[in-house]
RNA sequence: GCCCCCGUAGCUCAAAUGGAUAGAGCAUUUGGUUGCGGACCAAAAGGUUGCAGGUUCAAGUCCUGCCGGGGGUACCA
């Protein structure tokens, strides 16, 4: 199952005009791309064209002539029932309802794999996304990051991509510095020493069990030495117990990477002065006032600095934002070889994308390799009032809170089910209170529910695996359910296409729904001898649908349950 | 000021490079199970898609202006 059925009738309604025209039916014409869709409305089929109402000028023709004629030299395809013109100029395709019952055997077949298509080619894509600074435990808005990057970068591959999922590990920056003296003067509070605060330092109680977690570990060795050697040393203890931490909340998410890149490597190993080379000699850069400044036309500003004396920043330090920015463009694109390099950033970062773009041309790269996917922000609301959030000040409910509360799959559905564009208002008391009501319960009720009629089946001394004529399969919702199943590579087509996992969720409950009207029309596991070969493949059917629902759960990170 | 995103049913949200009668869930009203899970199903009601223009055979979707909300505009991260 490589090309869907829209894809395939594209290719039916090319072939028809080409044969149209060989017939002398059809004068030559420039083709416009053509556009398929699932039909809304069932009187108009399963798949529609009004390819017919744009063409008509140019074939000399009216729409419904010109309909009728592409109708009339379509090569028969199997799955197609029948196609027919309609006013004003439509071409409305029907299934064929015998094809429609095979496919359940299909699905069987293909298993979790069904859904996969290939429009991706095998392309190397990588999704960076979270890459919170290691300064604090993850909060709500990084967890939407989350959600969105992995449900992304499963749709990728489902689609056919080969995917890198990738955590960009920010352990370079003056943070990371005032993070440490933070917990340096937490560990000495914690051993009984007066120690100052850092202005601007992390208030989190965190903190406070890092600085003595430290005492515990260490004693007093870090008071004995230079502060600024102390907090050198602890800086980066403390930033790996960070990242240790969040690597376990994504887990309890669900939320894996396959590489945790570390921003300070990239000073390290010189790929941001060979980035920078690269950029001198290709004449974007300019140097005045002591400095390194990048110059694009492309950029609202003359010039972005890249290095300056005045910060002077420790040889791990990043010189600038840009800095690491270009670097890790080379990294990704270059030096690494990925096709496309895809940033999940929220919306208050969109006011860098330009100079990303910008960097991209500079080293002489297609800009269009670096794609960016910005997210509206989530606000908090508890009590009908806003919750405001700083990690510095201390104040944030964490995801660690949220997946204690509420657990790790309502949380994903949630942040899922909504474009990338739009902001999300969490509230927590709905999502406490009203959890039972969620619809991922809805979805994961339908799973349960067929793993219970199989128990029933098997408890009836039943097998539950064997051959059926499928041609049985004829009711009005079985043909609705089995319809709806073969959905699933077109929404994974479109959430690919359009980078938008959100189309998941929503599938998902109008497969539930599918099922759920099945079940109440039809009796699956029947006692009646003249019902044998039907139960037979009902009982395929419901474990088609039974795969195809944890398919579509699992894309977005979320289990399917046996039981609930 | 300038830049980005949003405005759709009472509420929370969908809507396929512009297509046919704009769809779900929640809430409201009404009905449904002597058999496989009622965390279910069916029906009703709910709309001038923020406002005003424009392009098009066709606009929630594209363009212009305005109104309202959010974000950005640092040698911060």
């Amino acid at each position: 199952m490589t090309a869907t059925i829209r894809e395939q009738i594209v290719n039916l309604l090319i072939q028809s005009i080409q044969a149209a025209q060989e017939a002398g039916n059809l004068p030559p014409m420039s083709l416009p791309p053509v556009i398929v869709e699932r039909s809304r409305r069932p009187e108009h089929g399963d798949y529609s064209t009004s390819l017919c109402l744009r063409l008509a000028h140019q074939a000399g023709m009216s729409p419904m002539d010109l309909a009728r004629t592409l109708i009339a030299h379509l090569p028969p395809a199997p799955f197609i029932g029948r196609a027919e013109a309609v006013h004003p100029g439509y071409i409305n395709f029907w299934l064929d309802e015998g094809w429609l019952a095979r496919q359940v055997d299909v699905i069987l077949e293909a298993g979790e794999s069904f859904g996969n298509i290939s429009v991706g080619q095998g392309q190397r894509v990588q999704v960076e996304f979270v890459s919170a600074n290691p300064t604090g435990p993850i909060t709500i808005g990084s967890a939407r990051n989350a959600v969105l990057g992995d449900g992304l970068a499963s749709v990728l591959q489902a689609a056919g991509y080969q995917v890198e999922r990738e955590y960009y590990v920010n352990d370079a920056g003056s943070q990371v510095r005032k993070f440490g003296e933070s917990v340096f003067a937490r560990y000495a509070q914690a051993l009984g020493e007066n120690a100052p605060f850092p202005e601007d330092g992390y208030h989190g109680h965190y903190v406070v069990e890092l600085g003595e977690q430290l005492a515990t570990e260490a004693g007093r060795r870090y008071l004995e030495m230079d502060r600024r050697e102390a907090v050198r040393a602890i800086a980066p203890w403390a930033v790996d117990r960070m990242v240790k931490r969040i690597r376990q909340d994504l887990a309890d998410l669900g939320v894996h990477f396959d590489v945790w890149r570390h921003e300070r490597h990239f000073y390290e190993e010189g790929l941001f002065d060979l980035a920078l080379n690269v950029l001198r000699e290709r004449g974007y850069v300019v140097e005045y006032d002591d400095a390194i400044w990048f110059r694009h036309p492309d950029l609202e500003k003359d010039a972005v600095l890249i290095r300056s004396p005045k910060v002077v920043p420790e040889p791990s330090e990043r010189p600038t934002y840009l800095a690491s920015d270009v670097a890790y463009l080379w990294d990704k694109l270059v030096r690494r070889g990925f096709d496309r390099a895809i940033y999940i950033w929220g919306a208050d970062h969109h006011g860098d994308v330009p100079r990303v773009r910008a960097a991209a041309k500079a080293l002489g790269l297609d800009p269009d390799r670096a794609v960016f996917i910005l997210y509206q922000l989530v606000t908090l609301w508890r009590g009908g009032e806003e919750v405001r959030m700083s990690k510095r000040s201390g104040e944030f409910i964490t995801l660690r809170d949220l997946l204690d509360e509420v657990g790790p799959d309502p949380i994903r559905f949630m942040l899922i089910s909504r474009t990338a564009d739009a902001p999300i208002d969490f509230d927590l008391d709905l999502a406490v209170e009203q959890s039972e009501r969620n619809p991922v319960y809805y979805v994961q009720y339908a799973h349960a529910r067929i793993a219970s009629i199989l128990r029933y089946a098997q408890e009836q001394g039943r097998r539950i695996d064997e051959p059926a004529d499928l041609s049985l399969l004829r009711h009005l919702s079985e043909l609705a359910l089995i319809r709806k199943m073969l959905e699933l590579p077109e929404v994974i087509e479109q959430a690919a296409a359009k980078l938008s996992p959100h189309f998941l969720p929503y599938y998902a409950q109008e497969l539930a729904t599918a099922f759920h009207a099945f079940y109440r029309d039809c009796r699956v596991v029947s006692s009646d001898p003249a019902e044998e070969e039907l139960t037979r493949a009902r009982l395929r059917l419901v474990r088609a649908a039974k795969t195809v629902l944890a398919r579509v759960l699992h894309l977005m990170g979320m289990s399917a349950p046996e039981r609930m």
